[in-house]
RNA sequence: GCUCGAAUGGUGGAAUGGUAGACACGAAAGACUUAAAAUCUUUUGGUCAUUGCGACCGUGCGGGUUCGAGUCCCGCUUCGAGCACCA
């Protein structure tokens, strides 16, 4: 028989499915290993070739982990939840819940005809409620807890209110929303509402009036991550800025954490220092600067730089500071409500595209706590409100947009570094002498800016006039969403004060409702829904929980996927423990893998997980473009040119479905048949064929690129795919996908079948193997071992083709190698691999209960062997040696050629030492 | 602007500091075939030479370390990614 992929792929990948060849169960004498997707959003489009490319990696890592004989914990599911799905809804009324099986059922198809090895059993989808129980329960207790600042964890909030019983707020080290100080007779004498708003300022879940991301074309909130450049991702819509009460995540108190765990784990550098960047921590100090004239106010400021305190020349507040208000001197107020109503109009995105200084004198002065100068105060919109304090000190000799404003209002520049000139620009470097700083209280001449830096720090601790403080641009995670496809929170308003449901009520179901958009009121979808009431009447929260939410603890789930009694058991979370391996792509590097760490930091600080890091190792595959074709018309004719002779004509490129083209040749009968207008094109061919132009682009419907798997397994087979996906350069580069070259590996798996069978007689026998041969499958065992430990799949696919390549030169078929090119071909094309192993070997297991095969350095041995010969350890030259040389062969050589180098001339040798395979030292003198 | 990464044939890409270009695609020539497809064999970095041979040049640019550099160091250029009025 032939190589019949179809036939083989289907046969193998039902007996997996029928025999739960894959199913994984806890076995405490195995070690584990836990290799895990991000699991897919199933949009309505379907998977293309670029989707697979990771799971294709994992897959074989799994396979893999399986034969050196590691229990395998590789599962899938779906992230389910999501805008698409909504928007689909709200176009024609149907169900997101239904398209979204549908689109499941899809995604599914199109995986299992590529052969993966998951377990389906434990399976999630975001959606279902045995799921989403799970993301409230954890909801209510992040509601339930507070950050200790002072052991650096979270704690439950009776800790806090026991706290606040005893001592009110004195003494008390707790991430909040803003600094408060209470008495704990103060706090008694409280009513319900009252104390549920103090307490408010301290849950790690909590509703607080924040400035949001409001996107009014798809009429909701957006988290930090899901805006880039003023633009929503998902659309790319206008995000303006507005303040809304709104339920958050404490994020930002976890920041160091999050920070220091990433020298934990095993992640590329470039994308823990995208995390790092994000995060963006900055050590500072906050220093008070005294208002003129006032003693009820003053300026409260952060800053990098406290060794530029000298060069201040002004000061400026964000529009939205409090400050503001308070230090407007009557004069100015009209001026000054003037410029804010002038900013108010403008959204996040104008601001930031207009570069153009503006800003406006509130009358005001600050006094310099150290040099006693008086300062104007500005406020102008290039300080933000939610960084730092929302004020500044500015120093415009020292930094850039400092400068521009003093440039703009012509106020005085003072450098303060030795020979920086900034009659063009500031000077923003951290080095160099101090200049021009120095007073009766503090003198930083001649010091360098780090050492500055450091003095003037200290001083100000000193003087008690602010404090070191360290600041971090991570903001807490909005988690309100004005929309109905997503998990409802499980809190109802008694009397107006957010009351969290009783845990058996979990979990709180999505409600049915007749239009998924907002009532006419302006509520969110879930205002529509009918006795959205608690038993005692009370209304329930009408916001939804966004995308990040059912993600950020799903790898848990599949630990104990069936569990209605625990988001994960003690016993599964301590026997799976993390992801060993985790495999996606770098687009969540600021969301799903914050939100993911953060959740995991959480529930590890109430002891419900017992590793502080979700995912150990981190892989990021990367993106398959598509390859586009051009076929050039010939303006103003229905006449095609082929590529070559396009140069020759006035010619339009235009795209054509890469599906009717092949190695760029275009099939013309295809393309005729293609859309009406083409079918009567005429074609100038060369060398009679019509040859496509190309472009690396975005795989989109619109560019005619993309390739279905489905249709490459049909073609060429599920293993073929696989092979390819990995041959077609590094995972974790981004690369065109392009068939050109798909050939060749569907070559070589017909090669491999032609070692096993001519026709239907199987050549598989029990000669003894020549050195040669055993030499091929050794070195492909070593190489592909090594390989698969540093996902250099690529190169491994390159040995496979020699190995077999050498095979079929030496007409070896002795069972003696063929019994073993199976084993180490399984990760990588599964399915040839047991069709082999079952039918041509007469195996009667899977192959899945085979053993990894160790290689043998003897039969590896190279014919010559290199020396670096070197004079008094001082290498010289090489030699080369046959192999098998004694060392006084070796050395015979080396003197022989030092000699006639004329190294030795004039010289007496005393020493000769020989390293095997390495160097020869000659000792001269 | 800051941070990280990359640059090797016509193409995708290989090379623990040790023969650069593995493997594959594409291309060219040949075998088989009525023909095509498939398959097989040979050639394929450049230039010059050539029907025995070879020679020289070649890993973005300029330096350096080394007996020896695609690989390590310094300085550039270009491209890609992330962050960005974050004080």
């Amino acid at each position: 028989m032939e190589y019949n992929h179809r036939e083989i792929e289907s046969r193998w990948q039902q007996k997996w499915r029928d025999d739960r060849v894959y199913k994984t169960e806890i076995d405490p004498s195995r070690p584990k290993f836990y290799v895990l997707d991000m699991f897919p959003y199933p949009s309505g489009a379907g998977l293309h070739v670029g989707h697979p490319l990771g799971y294709i990696a994992s897959d074989i890592y799994s396979r893999y982990k399986r034969l050196r004989g590691f229990n395998v914990l590789h599962p899938m599911g779906y992230d389910a939840y999501g805008l698409p799905a909504e928007q689909y809804a709200i176009q024609t009324g149907q169900h997101p819940e239904k398209t979204t099986s549908q689109n499941i059922a899809r995604y599914r198809e199109q995986l299992d005809k590529i052969g993966f090895c998951y377990d389906w059993d434990r399976e999630v989808r975001t959606c279902d409620p045995a799921f989403y129980k799970w993301t409230q329960w954890a909801f209510m207790k992040m509601f339930e807890s507070y950050f200790d600042t002072a052991v650096g964890k979270a704690r439950p909030i009776a800790d806090l209110i026991a706290h606040l019983d005893e001592h009110g707020t004195e003494g008390l080290h707790a991430a909040c929303s803003e600094p408060l100080e209470v008495t704990a007779a103060e706090w008694k004498a409280m009513d319900d509402k009252q104390r549920s708003d103090l307490l408010m300022n301290y849950r790690i879940a909590y509703l607080g009036n924040t400035m949001v991301n409001w996107c009014p074309q798809l009429g909701t909130v957006l988290a930090n991550d899901e805006v880039s450049e003023g633009l929503s991702v998902r659309g790319g819509y206008p995000v303006e800025q507005k303040l809304m009460y709104q339920w958050c995540l404490r994020v930002s108190a976890y920041a160091q954490r999050l920070l220091d765990g990433l020298d934990e784990v095993d992640w590329t550098d470039s994308l823990k220092e995208t995390q790092r960047n994000w995060i963006g921590r900055s050590e500072g100090a906050e220093i008070y600067f005294p208002i003129a004239g006032r003693d009820d106010v003053e300026l409260l400021i952060f800053t990098t730089r406290a060794d530029t305190v000298f060069g201040v020349t002004f000061m400026v507040l964000a529009p939205e500071s409090e400050y503001v208000d308070l230090i407007t001197t009557p004069d100015r107020r009209k001026a000054v409500d003037e410029y804010l109503d002038s900013i108010k109009h403008k959204t996040e995105r104008e601001r930031m595209i207009d570069k153009k200084v503006s800003g406006v004198f509130t009358g005001a002065y600050a006094v310099n706590p150290l040099t006693g100068a008086e300062i104007p105060v500005y406020v102008s919109d290039y300080v933000l409100a939610g960084y730092g304090t929302g004020a500044i000190m500015a120093v415009p000799a020292h930094d850039s947009r400092d400068y521009a404003f003093a440039r703009h209002f012509d106020l005085p520049i003072i450098p303060l570094i030795e020979g920086a000139d900034v009659s063009e620009e500031s000077f923003d470097a951290k080095s160099g002498k101090m200049i021009n700083s120095a007073s009766a209280k503090l003198d930083l001449n001649g010091m360098e800016v780090k050492d500055a830096i450091a003095a003037a720090k200290r001083y100000v601790e000193e003087a008690g006039i602010g404090r070191v403080k360290v600041n971090y641009r991570l903001r807490d995670a909005i988690f309100s969403r004005q929309r109905y496809w997503g998990e409802p929170f499980p809190v109802y308003y008694k009397e107006g004060i957010p009351t969290l449901m009783s845990e058996d009520k979990l979990p709180l179901l999505l409600p049915e409702i007749d239009k998924y958009l907002p009532t006419e009121s302006g509520e969110p979808p879930l205002g529509r829904a009918k006795g959205w009431v608690t038993e005692e009447g009370y209304p329930i929260e009408l916001n939804t929980m966004p995308g990040f939410a059912g993600s950020s603890a799903y790898y848990l789930r599949y630990m104990d996927p069936r569990n209605p009694d625990a988001l994960v058991s003690k016993e599964a979370d301590e026997y799976w423990r993390n992801v060993d391996l985790y495999i996606g792509g770098t687009e969540h590097a600021t969301g799903h893998l914050i939100y993911s760490r953060f959740w995991n930091k959480f529930l590890y600080d109430l002891g419900y997980v017992c590793e502080p890091e979700p995912f150990r190792k981190l892989i990021n595959q990367g993106m398959i473009q598509g390859r586009s074709n051009f076929v050039y018309r010939i303006q103003g004719t229905n006449t095609f040119v082929s590529h070559g002779l396009k140069d020759q004509y006035q010619v339009t490129p235009i795209h054509v479905d890469v599906n009717l083209v092949k190695n760029d040749i275009l099939d013309l009968d295809g393309f005729r048949a293609w859309r009406p207008e083409f079918a009567d094109a005429e074609f100038i061919l060369e060398d009679g064929r019509y040859v496509c132009g190309w472009a690396v682009e975005k795989m989109s419907k619109s560019m005619f690129n993309v390739v279905n798997p489905d249709d490459i397994v049909e073609r060429y087979g599920a293993d073929t795919l696989r092979l390819y996906e990995m041959f077609l350069g590094p995972l974790e580069q981004s690369k065109p996908w392009d068939t050109n070259g798909i050939d060749g590996v569907n070559r070589f798996l017909k090669k491999l079948w032609a070692l096993y069978y001519k026709g239907d007689r199987c050549l598989v026998d029990d000669s003894e193997p020549s050195p040669e041969a055993l030499k091929a499958l050794h070195k492909l065992i070593k190489k592909v071992t090594g390989d698969i430990e540093t996902f250099s799949y690529n190169t491994s696919v390159a040995a496979f083709m020699i190995c077999v390549n050498e095979l079929t030169q030496l007409k070896c078929h002795s069972r003696a190698i063929l019994e073993y090119l199976p084993v180490v071909l399984a990760p990588f094309a599964p399915h040839i691999a047991e069709e082999l192993w079952h039918s041509a070997l007469g195996h009667d297991t899977t192959i899945n209960d085979a053993r990894w095969p160790e290689w043998d350095e003897k039969y590896l041995v190279e014919s010559t062997a290199r020396y670096a010969v070197s004079f008094n350890g001082k290498a010289r030259f090489n030699i080369e040696v046959p192999a098998d040389s004694t060392p006084d062969q070796v050395q015979a050589t080396a003197l022989a050629h030092g000699d006639s180098a004329k190294w030795l001339e004039g010289k007496t040798v005393r020493k000769v030492i020989v390293v095997p395979g390495k160097i020869v030292n000659i000792v001269v003198g």
